[in-house]
DNA sequence: GTGGTTTTGATTGACGTACCTCAGGCGCGA
DNA sequence: TCGCGCCTGAGGTACGTCAATCAAAACCAC
């Protein structure tokens, strides 16, 4: 075949450092054993040839495997579902890398459930986990016990702060309620009126996040439009729908209109009984099939949303980086805040 | 350690399917000499125990390295510095995944030195080329001599759809002048006016692409906004701060911006130079430090632009699978339209 | 059956690294 | 000088796969 440049290897090392494998391998391991000098003259020889360990080879000597498990709220959310689509494709490829990744659903709103989901879990048949859960003191301590027993954790598209987490993977709540609102203002450029704020919960910290980020820059930088209190719809479709009804009823300026989570089905369905949606400018969280169809049919203007696939590729990334003891690169590892609009939904 | 629940081998495999290493390496290499028969033993053994093969031992057994070349134009232009620095990154990831990466500069604006560099490739020493280069009949005829000696070949950025290259990397042209319109329309909503649009050279295809996007946008859906013809800058910063301000001066009305290319640095001088600029809506491609910092100054509206980072992995991605007669996972190597406004800016 | 062809099995040695054992080297203090 | 640490070297086996060889077995037609 073709000629190749062969890449260095231990034994390239071990001449070059006038050593043995032996303790080539005792320095790049790091075991015992090794006077300071022979370090030093083993790792001046790593720089002289540019060796690189090959991680593949390293883990198939180690015989390794990494069992990781990403934890999702059960229940209808359409973006979890694409999320979980999202892992289940990832887990594949995974599989053929040494990983083995499950998923595992926990109740969506009850804390202790949650919790006690968490503690259940088998640490002693896992390296990793990822955990996409409201912040609550029982999560925190779960985690917490997680990261005691020697496990990597990241929180995964909501933070836990205050827990011992490795890693966030996600993106800043703050910024895309910011991002929504610049958004929001430059679409309704001179009007005057009423934005409607809609969301599953304000007790989620998303909701709270984006909520926040998205006043500070509407008052701020366009106090034309008034943002009205946030309508909760509390998971029921049928109370959204009312809401929504009564909300565009009562006032008769309402210009746009600021989807925070999910329930973006009723949502709609609520707008479109109130006539023309075009009219209004509707922005929304989350790419999911139904914001995907409003946005190729003109009733969501504009989507803000993260890309599930990164979220998935990355967490578990990080995982694996924490389990080999790795730096992360972090500039690879933070989610972008999208903006979607019809023209460049690929 | 922990327990860890094996991944089924080869060994596995064969005792499953009651057939010896040797025919399981047959069937799983697609190597002559198996009964019919007995692959539908081994197929089905597969299937049953779910062997997925290890990669990396593969490779590693194959004695694999990939030799991959990424041209790119040479001269001055931010965006391609941020495309090289990407390589550069990525290429340190890579050496520690058996590929070998080096960069090939071309002379911008010369198609026949061009075609010259990339006929002087040595075809024996690589395994694919990634190709950033204007589409003429002398970079289509060396694309196709390139294939032809067997190599991959990916179009990066701009593509060569005319050649027999393997696959395109980057974004559609016209859904990103499609986008950038409708961010202007809106951004500029309810006002009448001139739009100026500026770039480095009609010449080049993505010029061309983009502004057919901006325009049929522009026309359909925001008619109150009259589109300038293109001003060219040829390479020439101080021609573009000159033919700006000329612009400038003579209509009163220009609401907007629009960049479609390189340039962008002169073109915010010029802009500075004819009094407030945030007054105007500005759109500019592609995401450089000039743009970014533009951003945070508000002198730029909004960036459509692409993630090199994820437009070099991706290109590296498809030149392995091509490499190793692999299926490509088209929506992993969509790269995106991405749109970025001050808010969003990670 | 025979002879010839096709299929299969058994075995071996890589690939680059990890990890283990065992033996021998050194210096140092007693 | 001896013994006792501590360092180091030599060598081996393993990881899961590829690739090659050679011999044995199965198949086929006549």
């Amino acid at each position: 075949m073709k000629a190749a440049i062969p890449k260095p290897t231990v034994h390239d090392l071990a001449r070059e450092a006038g050593v043995s494998l032996a303790t080539v391998d005792r320095v790049l391991n790091e075991r015992p054993g090794v006077r300071e000098k022979t370090v030093e003259r083993v790792k001046a020889a790593v720089e002289r040839i540019g060796y690189v360990r090959d991680t593949h080879a390293a883990n198939l000597a180690r015989r390794r495997q990494y069992r990781f498990a990403i934890v999702l709220p059960e229940g209808p959310s359409q973006f979890v579902d694409t999320l979980r689509s999202a892992v289940r494709e990832a887990s594949g490829a995974q599989f053929a890398e040494r990983a083995l990744v499950e998923t595992i659903p926990i109740p969506s709103h009850d804390p202790h459930a949650v919790a006690r989901t968490l503690n259940g879990l088998n640490t002693a048949r896992l390296d990793g986990v990822a955990i996409m859960a409201p912040e609550t003191p029982q999560v925190r301590d779960a985690v917490d016990r997680l990261k005691g027993e020697g496990l990597a954790v990241v929180a995964l598209v909501s933070d836990l702060p205050s827990s011992d987490r490795d890693f966030f993977v996600g993106i800043n709540s703050f910024a895309a309620g910011r991002t929504a609102a610049v958004l929001m203002g430059r679409f309704l450029r001179g009007l005057t009126g009423r934005i409607l704020v809609v969301t599953n919960t304000m007790q989620a910290r998303d909701s709270i996040e984006r909520r926040f980020g998205f006043d500070a820059v509407m008052a701020d930088e366009f106090p034309a439009l008034d943002v009205l209190p946030s309508i909760e719809s509390h998971d029921d479709p049928e109370r959204m729908r009312r809401c929504v009804g009564e909300a565009l009823a009562s006032y008769g300026d309402i210009r746009g209109v600021y989807s925070m989570g999910s329930g973006n089905t009723p949502l709609l369905e609520g707008l479109r009984g109130a006539g023309d949606l075009t009219d209004r400018v509707v922005i929304a969280h989350e790419m999911t099939p139904v914001t995907r169809q409003a946005l190729l049919d003109g009733e969501v203007d504009a989507v803000i949303t993260q890309n599930v696939g990164h979220l998935v590729r990355s967490a578990l990334r990080v995982l694996r980086a924490r389990c080999d003891g790795v730096e992360i690169f972090e500039p690879q590892e933070r989610i972008r805040i999208d903006i979607v609009i019809r023209e460049n939904l690929t």
